[in-house]
DNA sequence: CTGTTATATGGAATATTGTAACAAAAGTTG
DNA sequence: CAACTTTTGTTACAATATTCCATATAACAG
């Protein structure tokens, strides 16, 4: 069981995305993905923070740097980017954000996982903080016996699964404990 | 761990209905909560079969009875249900379906469980057909054991959790075979 | 290089899903 | 009944997503 660390609100963020744009670059350069000027600009507005962002924001913000675009453009991309696994999708908020799984070694290492980073077979699970908005990806392996006993048992075919776990996170946790005790 | 089984297609879904209809009169009138006409039409919309529904198609099938109804009063009424935990909502389709376990014992019984029903600690566990759009609604208490784990490992508040397993159901995996046997 | 094909993007309109704000009606309680 | 709370009606609108067709760009064979 591998298990990222829910991102904190004072980490460094520039790295994240850098490692994740340099990531996509050379991960869509040996799957023979087309990671177009659109869409690694999409993939950009995305990787620019833990928070789940819509695809409307997307928009707003590249129509803002200038760029003329509809949303149809933004949603094929983010179409592009989920189905390479680079990117997430919220069911539950109808917003994206970058797959946060670190696949550094996968790709100095060039072993065989590489190419199927994020295999549908795996279930994805994120946590979800209500107050800062910000997602957590978890890697349980585990998971994957509990939905194949529950699919097994029902005689069910799966292709794919997401968890979605709402609640607070650290951060937000103790800034409540402060907030609740300066207003009493 | 109790387990429903996935509906079938075949199986005579008038009792489920009037099940259904019967448990949330006694749910609602024990627990305080007012089922009025408007709720309890659309529950029985919802609760038409297995399938998820979605607001609009409530809608148009109400309307299509001879009620004028605009779209907030069905999302009031959904909200309610879904609140009362009487039905859940597929947040991947936008669409809601009726609860499916069977709590017959705890009405009889009037034991403490009653009133706590789908609680929001529960994880939701949902086997979704791609094909014929059937959900099935699971219980497996081992899953709050892993929620738990992988919160508390990342310091996160769990408020409420959905897992939903998408693929094929027996009926539908049956039906294709004989399709693809039969086309070539 | 050139024509051919497949893939990606542009542009306009529209479909689908969900909510805000305020008024009216119905239920609850003293 | 009167005051109050809860529910529903009405209108308008916001937010999210897709259809359809045209244009542009990349990939590739000859």
């Amino acid at each position: 069981m591998k298990q990222s660390l829910f991102p904190q609100h004072d980490h460094d963020h520039s790295d994240c995305t850098a490692n994740l744009m340099k990531f996509a670059d050379r991960y869509c350069l040996q799957a023979g993905l087309r990671l177009t000027k659109l869409r690694r600009m999409v993939l950009e507005q995305v990787a620019a923070s833990h928070k789940a962002i819509g695809a409307y924001q997307i928009l707003d913000n590249l129509k803002a740097d200038g760029h003329k675009l509809a949303p149809i453009s933004v949603y094929r991309s983010l179409d592009f980017l989920q189905e390479a696994g680079l990117i997430h999708r919220l069911e539950s908020t109808n917003s994206y954000f970058a797959c946060q799984r670190n696949f550094d070694e996968d790709l100095d290492g060039n072993n065989k996982s590489f190419l199927n980073r994020c295999s549908k077979v795996d279930p994805l699970v994120f946590l979800i903080c209500e107050e800062c908005g910000t997602i957590g990806e978890v890697e349980e392996s585990s998971l994957v016996n509990l939905i194949n006993s529950v699919a097994s048992a029902n005689h069910f075919d799966v292709e794919r699964s997401q968890l979605e776990i709402k609640g607070t996170c650290t951060s937000c946790q103790n800034s409540s404990i402060k907030k609740s005790q300066s207003s009493s």
